[in-house]
DNA sequence: GAGGCAACCGGAGGTTCCTCCAGTGCACCT
DNA sequence: AGGTGCACTGGAGGAACCTCCGGTTGCCTC
């Protein structure tokens, strides 16, 4: 996790953007100067000052905040990758397990991701503008989309909801969750998510 | 809205507390100062400056934040009336409608009001520290469990699903939700955490 | 009343956030 | 190579948050 994850990044924002115009080379050196630092900052805490991530990247607050508008589109930067990842395992799924399965491992393993960097949560919320395009929420949305399909298709799901509906109960029910509150929690929260999804029959 | 409700804000928080000993005269006088002026204040925008509400009550910060640890302690204090009589309708919905019915009439009626204010949703938090005990969060679990007990012995809901994790996914929806989100998507949110709970017979 | 002791007050000041814009230097053209 | 425009820089500075503690004052006792 160090070059391959920039490098993963990069071809994800270049190819997702609509033609947006390269950043001139320094610029583009001092944003990647920015993630690393935050990488590095972040890692001890999701709070530090970002003053203090611009100056250990020896960059001006104002550089970093041209680049990234607010502290959760920072974190949404350095973790896209593993963000991907995430959002990228679906089909994996599918192929392993029947729909609802595959539906609570997806979320499971989201749950898990979360969980461990709490910070990025906002930034998932529907609707936050983030810098560049990293549009993490759709992905998301169509992880669980595919998903959905799929057991609306073989019958054990309901065909009536919205995918962006559930993905918003998801973070919802990580939002009003706190730290402290145990993963059983959580696990039982997205039990009773999947369990308004089902149709009974079978 | 101004008389009574204060009088009924401090009989509650004053019969709540473990015997917590009454303030001085002036400093109650002062917290009640603060809180008319956080109200006159919170009815123009929920943001404004903690400051602004001190300066305007006539008092200094310190106080203010002695008073109020947090901006959502504050928000429900003001509106500690309001929230008390929404978790408090809980035995009149069940009283004219059946219990499944009466849950989602209960949800959309608390739904409306976060709408409305939506700075309340921090304070509104599972394990949020408030400022004096004015257990909201616990009222509205009560609430919930009441409906819920309802349902589970008429046969409608589950018996296996906590009120807490209920109240909990409920403001989930609301928190992973903005204000332009407009109240269908609300609604179907509420739909399908109330879907959750039905037991499918009958 | 007077005296004493908490309880309570207030605001100065340290932190962090975020904006704004005069200046700098990259990239492209001739 | 030299010139020009504009993308990009950086940090000063205003706004808000919150803490901390020397000073004040209500309340109880004698």
């Amino acid at each position: 996790m160090t070059e391959s994850d920039l490098r993963i990044t990069e071809t994800f924002s270049a190819s997702c953007g609509q033609a947006e115009r390269p950043l001139r080379a320094d610029a583009q050196r001092n944003r990647e100067r920015v993630i690393e630092a935050a990488r590095a900052a972040f890692a001890e805490s999701d709070s530090v000052p970002l003053e203090h991530i611009a100056r250990e990247a020896g960059v001006g607050i104002g550089t970093l905040y041209r680049n990234f508008p607010n502290r959760e589109s920072l974190l949404e930067a350095v973790y896209a990758a593993e963000l991907i990842s995430v959002t990228t395992n679906a089909e994996d799924l599918l192929a392993r397990y029947a729909p609802e399965q595959a539906l609570r491992a997806w979320m499971a393993r989201y749950a898990e991701f979360i969980a461990a960097k709490r910070g990025l949560l906002p930034a998932l919320k529907a609707g936050s503008p983030t810098g560049r395009r990293t549009n993490t929420r759709e992905r998301i949305v169509a992880a669980i989309d595919t998903i959905a399909a799929a057991g609306v298709s073989s019958g054990v799901f309901r065909s009536d909801v919205d995918s962006d509906d559930i993905a918003t109960l998801l973070q919802g029910a990580f939002f009003s969750t706190t730290r402290d509150d145990g993963p059983d929690r959580v696990a039982r929260l997205l039990d009773l998510i999947v369990d308004a999804l089902l149709t009974g029959e079978q």
